[in-house]
RNA sequence: GUGGGAGUAGCUCAACUGGCAGAGCACCGGACUGUGGCUCCGACGGUUGCGGGUUCGAUUCCCGUCUCCCACCCCA
């Protein structure tokens, strides 16, 4: 048997209503904030992802879905393409590619939409993944650098997961620095780790020299006095980079947005400057981050277009659906009206019947004439709709059609043209 | 990529130390004419994930493989 490959799903009804119901509100609250829809191809250069997510990062080295492209004659070399494993580098390169710094202020951009990583797949994780992000990206003159970006940001995340009743999550803030930072800290890290790292565990040991950031990561508990006594970004942010992170938490605490601030929060991506966020839930297994994000002031010019900072997050929805309280049927929208015919001949009447009533936004759902009444009835009943509307060469010739509510089991006698407003009632 | 667990009807699960593969629920039909839910009766439903091996005989034991789950790695 044909089977989905590995890491893939089908979702499928009722809960792809769960699935709208969320697509729905992030659409909603994000429109508040003045965003706007971007969709970018699913297929992307190779290239794109090496020179944004960074040659090192696992995501890249070792996760893509990626392969030589055929060229245009048998002899020519093909292109390198890649299934986007995320979607701000192929944000930022439609920024740059469409000239979009030459709009008015900043570009405020969200997408929904899937992301493929070869990894093995596990609860909360899959090859085909579904994220919703946003980014806000312009130049500097735009205001694209404040912080007060950054905290529109983090409070535009906190009222969506409010807005679907998901509690127990918590924020956790940090700043890895700006780029200049960054470098002057991993340089101190690097001559703290040499000289104790033997004492470490093999996988941290390993960090301490493909990446040292990540040594904060590690979970050995042994480890952790050690880790405790390494140098902090904190101590190394200038000046600046201090002031600006200080106003992202002052605005933050000014509209009621909690937040821990962990100064071992690191993120994987090589693009990441200054603010780094993640939203954890604990009810995900050890896939705890249900979205994370940061700010990627050089990513632009690393990807050849102008200097233009920005600040982006990227939601789970799976693991986001999987926290959501909400079963499906609590956001299923149920038929109104079954319309039962009866006879022959009377689907043609019918059917003009459902027309009216669907124009007036009902949801309705159509029998047969060759169902007996009483399996009409069954249908019905287990559909959940509300009304089922008995129509018979009675109810045409008359008419005046009988509609039964099947919760109460009312039955009244209706002239057709009052029907939508019976059933809406 | 590493380590572990699990795959039996659409779903949830049984089947003793190897001996004819079952139940509940769901689905479909019926209990006579245009009135559902409850109840009763009946029918349908299987390459026991797949491929090898051992055996008179394998859902059961062994090997391989695929998929899911858990942990690691990493991330959303």
């Amino acid at each position: 048997m044909l089977k989905a490959v590995r890491g893939t799903r089908d979702l499928l009804p009722p809960e792809t209503e769960t699935w709208n119901f969320v697509d729905a509100a992030a659409r909603d609250v994000f429109r508040a904030y003045n965003f706007h829809e971007i969709r970018t191809p699913i297929l992307e250069d190779l290239a794109l992802f090496q020179r944004s997510v960074g040659e090192e990062t696992d995501i890249v080295a070792k996760e893509m879905f990626a392969w030589e492209d055929r060229g245009r004659a048998a002899s020519e070399k093909g292109q390198w393409l890649a299934l986007r494993p995320e979607n701000t580098a192929g944000v930022v390169r439609a920024y740059i590619e469409n000239k979009l710094w030459d709009r008015p202020g900043v570009q405020k951009l969200y997408y929904i939409g899937p992301q493929f990583r070869r990894e093995r797949p596990q609860k909360g994780r899959y090859r085909q993944f579904y994220q919703i992000g946003a980014e806000i990206i312009g130049p500097a003159s735009a205001g694209s650098e404040s912080p007060a970006r950054d905290a529109e940001i983090l409070e535009m995340l906190a009222t969506l997961l409010d807005r679907l009743g998901i509690t127990g999550w918590t924020l956790q803030l940090n700043s890895i620095g700006c780029l200049a930072d960054r470098a002057r800290y991993n340089e101190a890290l690097r001559q703290a780790l040499a000289s104790i790292k033997d004492k470490m565990d093999p996988d941290c040991q390993r960090r301490a020299v493909t990446n040292p950031l990540r040594v904060f990561d590690c979970k050995v508990p042994e480890d952790q006095p050690i880790i405790e006594k390494l140098p902090r970004i904190s101590e190394f942010l200038d000046e600046p980079c201090r002031q600006h992170y200080a106003q992202v938490k002052e605005i933050l605490r000014s509209v009621g947005v909690a937040f821990e601030e962990n100064d071992r929060l690191v993120r994987g991506l090589d693009y990441y400057t200054r603010t780094a966020f993640e939203f954890t839930h604990g009810a995900l297994g050890a896939q705890n981050a249900i979205l994370g994000g940061g700010r990627y002031d050089g990513l632009s010019e690393a990807l050849g277009g102008p200097p233009a900072p920005g600040i982006g997050f990227a939601i789970g929805e799976d693991r986001l659906v999987m926290s959501l309280g909400k079963s499906p049927e609590d956001v299923l929208r149920k038929p109104d009206v079954y319309i039962a015919p009866l006879g022959a001949g009377m689907n043609k009447e019918v059917a003009r019947v459902a027309r009216e009533l669907r124009r007036k936004d009902l949801v309705v759902e159509l029998g047969d004439e060759s169902f007996r009444l009483k399996k009409s009835f069954e249908i019905a009943s287990k559909l959940g709709a509300k009304y089922i509307l008995i129509s018979g060469e009675n109810e045409f010739s008359t008419g005046v059609f009988a509609l039964k509510n099947l919760a109460t089991g009312e039955q009244v006698q209706v002239p057709r043209d009052s029907l939508a407003a019976a059933i809406q009632r």
